[in-house]
DNA sequence: ATAGGGCTTCCCATTGTTGGAAGGTCAAGC
DNA sequence: GCTTGACCTTCCAACAATGGGAAGCCCTAT
């Protein structure tokens, strides 16, 4: 089967399939002596593995691992629990960052009259933090974060 | 003050005012008859304000949106408070993602034995979906997700 | 044989941020 | 006056994961 058919089977783009097997995730796909690659079923199969541990919001480094363990047939389940609970936790860490902003921005424009006028306590916190001090959101949240809206 | 007090009174590396100049969020700083960037006051006070706004998880083209209200005296406060809203949700959509892959993957670890040998239901349900359906968590987390673990 | 769709590689863009190299500038100390 | 070190300048590259597109080869159906 060539790269698109594995691409519609598996959920994984072709584009993406050329890069896993660029950057060493999965093998060099088999070739035709023309140079097409070609994919098994087993292929697809590993493939559809990562576009589920991705859809758990896995990085292509931790699929790295959970393809190892997948492929160790004498690996021990205690392993893989702990790879995903460490990633779970990871999806936790970034939720509470998440919520502490959302929170934080919703307490300042509950505070904002959203009318005519220009004046916003939104737009003054920003200029300068702890002027707004409501309900129970006095946390700051520090630490940078790597979630920008798109 | 040259860039590297500024970044320091404002917490926006140097490197990033450079960036934020280039691409147009404020505007070119003032420069020394020899080049180097020039700032004020007011200049430390827009960078502190960008710093924030990105604290909140705003992004580069978010900010931009919030500085020209800040900047315009005769804005409404609703368009604040909407551009601000629209954020939250944004948030939120975010944090259910998230929350969706983390209780799917809880589930499964849950279900794992966690020991020394190689079966394991999380490796089974990224082979192929459907195989574990305990809890409530039956919902599939479709749709790709912008977020990978670091 | 020719058209079209699929495949190949290579390059570029994204978003926000950091790192480094090569070189100019400034202030302090000798 | 000169050296030293800390600072500044610009330019270039990289990260992660993905998409877009160009130039060119391949395969199949008509």
């Amino acid at each position: 089967m060539n790269i698109g058919a594995a691409a519609q089977a598996s959920g994984v783009s072709a584009k993406m399939i050329r890069y896993y097997e660029e950057t060493g995730l999965i093998p060099a796909a088999q070739r035709t002596a023309s140079g097409y690659r070609v994919y098994s079923e087993q292929d697809v199969h590993m493939l559809r593995f990562i576009r589920r541990a991705r859809d758990l919001g896995f990085s292509v480094e931790g699929i790295r691992g959970l393809l190892d363990l997948w492929r160790d047939q004498s690996r021990h389940s205690a392993d893989v629990k702990q790879l995903a609970l460490e990633h779970v936790a990871e999806l936790r860490r970034k939720i509470a960052e998440l919520e502490d902003m959302a929170s934080t921005l919703e307490t300042l424009a509950r505070a904002c009259h959203g009318n005519d006028r220009p004046d916003c306590p939104i737009l003054s916190e920003l200029e300068a933090p702890g002027k707004v001090e409501s309900d129970s959101t006095t946390r700051r949240s520090r630490s940078a974060s790597r979630f920008r809206a798109g």
